[in-house]
RNA sequence: GGGCCCGUAGCUCAACGGUCAGAGCAGAGCGCUCAUAACGCUUUGGUUGCAGGUUCGAAUCCUGCCGGGCCUACCA
């Protein structure tokens, strides 16, 4: 038994997520942690909501609600949500939480420690009408090189210059409208990443198991013009965690917070030391994070897309390995990243502002969460982007659930009921027929096993359809319907069997199909339901006399009417 | 501008430099009648973006071109 911490992306608080945040790092992580622990492996799975930063602000000011408040509603909303998708969290904590306060201000500590902070003096834009520092993308004006009057301050999006704000004519601030702007000479703390270049890229460089996509977008940060850049990590901000050198004060950097950037990784222990705080008798959350703490035998891997890849293969690696610069603690790096490209909708983007795209609360009013996380789990983007459209929707969830997998597992109760009763019938046994199923299922679970292990996800989802469609070919060729008016006996060790592949099914199908995968274990009476080792033996469980109730319709199709309909519901029009 | 990725059947995607480039969906034909008009079998369909090169052998490696996408450090 291995042990496998996992961990999700962290959503950002401001707001209701797409279903290209959900299937980028959340999803697909919950998956895998299913799968994980029903094989036996001893799993934490984390994840947490990301709080801090300007856009939280703004968005609580717009509620008029104080920031924590709005934070902790915004919490709730989000916990509610991965709920109903059945994310299966171990801990789904919040980046402002005290165990982060103490674990950020820790680090900031033991780096200051090792010499990885410097102070640097700096000037920055502040809004005297906001009373506030403002982040460059948060000025606005026209831009120098072509005229467009709403470039931002760090870049304009007409002629996709890189801008600096002093640069922009006519600044005034994105946040009031207000030009009573003012340059003021504020200390900041920086994360000296640039010492640690060559440690960080001799640990890229041992990663050759990495997805291309990870380990090129950490190189071209490490070599890309004069190498891997210094970053700060403080803000003049009151939101946020406050600039402590661990226990200490920090003179100089009163009323500063640290930089969301910085806090957030971080958050990945905070919100472990949340679960253990929360469970005394777990072990402590060192037994995960610190490899002098019982974390040496820990497989460690995460989940995220694309954009995240730099914080994760360079900012927080440089925390935790410059926090064990005197080598007094060994915090657990990671071992696996699994990174993601992006879902577009219907062509073109996903947009939170134009309304376009489906969100996850909307997505759960439309279908239950089987249905999203079959389709989107089928389609992940893993190669490449990939694309939502709801006729691939419907086609998806039409053939794969209702046809293969529901359609079966009503023809198998129905027929059953019919001319058995309810109970499983006595009498036959397994012949040829039977064998040979039996080495193909085998086949398809050896396969569908690895693709599991190797986060294909993809892969795996064919062939765990594939595995579902051997149960109607099985049926087709077996055909009790026929075989019980000249050889009952045959029916019954068909019909027998048959309910065996339902409970098989049902446990393979658990990490994609939480919900459904419960309702077929449930119409067999709840029998047993560990992961298979051998499938002629998993497939002798259900035995004669065994009672079962025929399911409700398993997966509805969705008709051209209602497809049309969302179409025009969801296009961003209204 | 720089860097990275991608381009394979009508669609979505596979294919350690090595049997006739494969699946699913869509299309066509046949079968079955237990089932959600579902299922099964058979089948149509590709000059692997274009042009060169390396090799006994290229979808795969190299060069150029065309087309698409992403990243580019203060959004998180």
């Amino acid at each position: 038994m291995a042990r496998i911490l996992i961990t999700s992306a962290l959503p950002y608080i401001n707001g209701i997520k797409h279903l290209g945040n959900l299937v980028g790092s959340q999803l697909p992580a919950d998956v895998y942690a299913r799968y994980m622990r029903a094989r036996g492996h001893e799993v934490l799975f984390i994840c947490a909501t990301d709080e801090h930063g300007t856009p939280a602000e703004l968005a609580a000011a717009a509620t008029g609600e104080p920031v924590a408040e709005y934070c902790a509603r915004l919490w709730t909303v989000q916990k509610e949500i991965a709920d109903g998708f059945g994310l299966s969290f171990d801990h789904f904590g919040r980046s402002s939480s005290p165990q982060n306060h103490r674990l950020t201000q820790h680090f900031a500590g033991r780096l200051a420690d090792a010499g990885l902070i410097a102070e640097v003096a700096e000037k920055q834009v502040y809004s005297r009408a906001d009373g506030r520092f403002l982040p460059d993308r948060y000025i606005t004006g026209t831009c120098p090189n072509c005229g467009y009057e709403r470039a931002r301050g760090d870049q304009c999006e007409n002629c996709t210059k890189q801008l600096d704000p002093t640069d922009l004519i006519n600044p005034r601030s994105a946040i009031s409208g207000s030009t009573d702007l003012e340059i003021r000479e504020t200390k900041h703390l920086y994360l000296r990443q640039s010492l640690m270049r060559n440690k960080l890229r001799d640990w890229i460089d041992s990663k050759t198991d990495w997805p291309v996509l990870t380990t090129s977008i950490a190189r071209k940060w490490l070599d890309d013009g004069e190498g891997l850049q210094d970053r700060g990590i403080t803000r003049d901000l009151d939101w946020g965690i406050p600039v402590r050198r661990g226990t200490e004060p920090w003179p100089g950097m009163e009323g500063k917070v640290f930089y969301v950037w910085f806090d957030a990784p971080i958050e990945y222990i905070g919100a472990t030391a949340e679960w253990a705080d929360a469970h005394p008798d777990a072990g402590g959350w060192e037994r995960w994070w610190r490899e002098d703490g019982g974390a040496a035998d820990v497989r460690y891997v995460q989940f995220m897309g694309k954009d995240n890849v730099p914080f994760h293969t360079l900012s927080f690696p440089a925390t935790l390995l410059g926090a064990n610069a005197d080598g007094a603690e060994t915090w657990k790096l990671v071992d696996y990243i699994k990174s993601f490209n992006y879902l577009n909708y219907e062509g073109g983007k996903f947009s939170t502002s134009e309304g376009r795209g489906v969100f996850m609360d909307q997505a759960l009013e439309i279908l239950p969460a089987d249905y999203w996380r079959w389709w989107l789990m089928s389609n992940v983007p893993e190669g490449s982007d990939s694309n939502f459209t709801w006729e691939s929707f419907q086609a998806g969830v039409n053939k794969d659930l209702a046809d293969v997998l529901g359609n079966f597992v009503s023809r198998v109760t129905k027929f059953a009921r019919a001319r058995f009763g309810d109970t499983l019938p006595e009498g036959g046994a397994h012949g040829p027929q039977e064998l040979a199923l039996i080495g193909e299922l085998q086949r398809g679970l050896d396969s569908y096993q690895a693709m599991m292990d190797g986060m294909a996800f993809r892969r795996a989802s064919q062939d765990l359809r594939q595995i579902w469609v051997l149960g109607n070919e099985y049926l087709q060729s077996a055909a009790p319907w026929a075989a019980f008016k000249s050889d009952p006996d045959r029916a019954a060790a068909t019909v027998r069997f048959a309910f065996n592949l339902i409970r098989l099914y049902a446990i393979l199908s658990r990490p994609f199909l939480p919900e459904a995968a419960a309702r077929m274990l449930a119409a067999l009476g709840h029998p047993e339901d560990t992961w298979p080792t051998d499938v002629a033996e998993a497939l002798a469980t259900l035995g004669p006399g065994h009672r079962f109730e025929v399911p409700e319709v398993l997966f509805a199709k969705i008709d051209d009417a209602r497809r049309i309909e969302l179409e025009a519901r969801f296009s961003g029009a209204g």
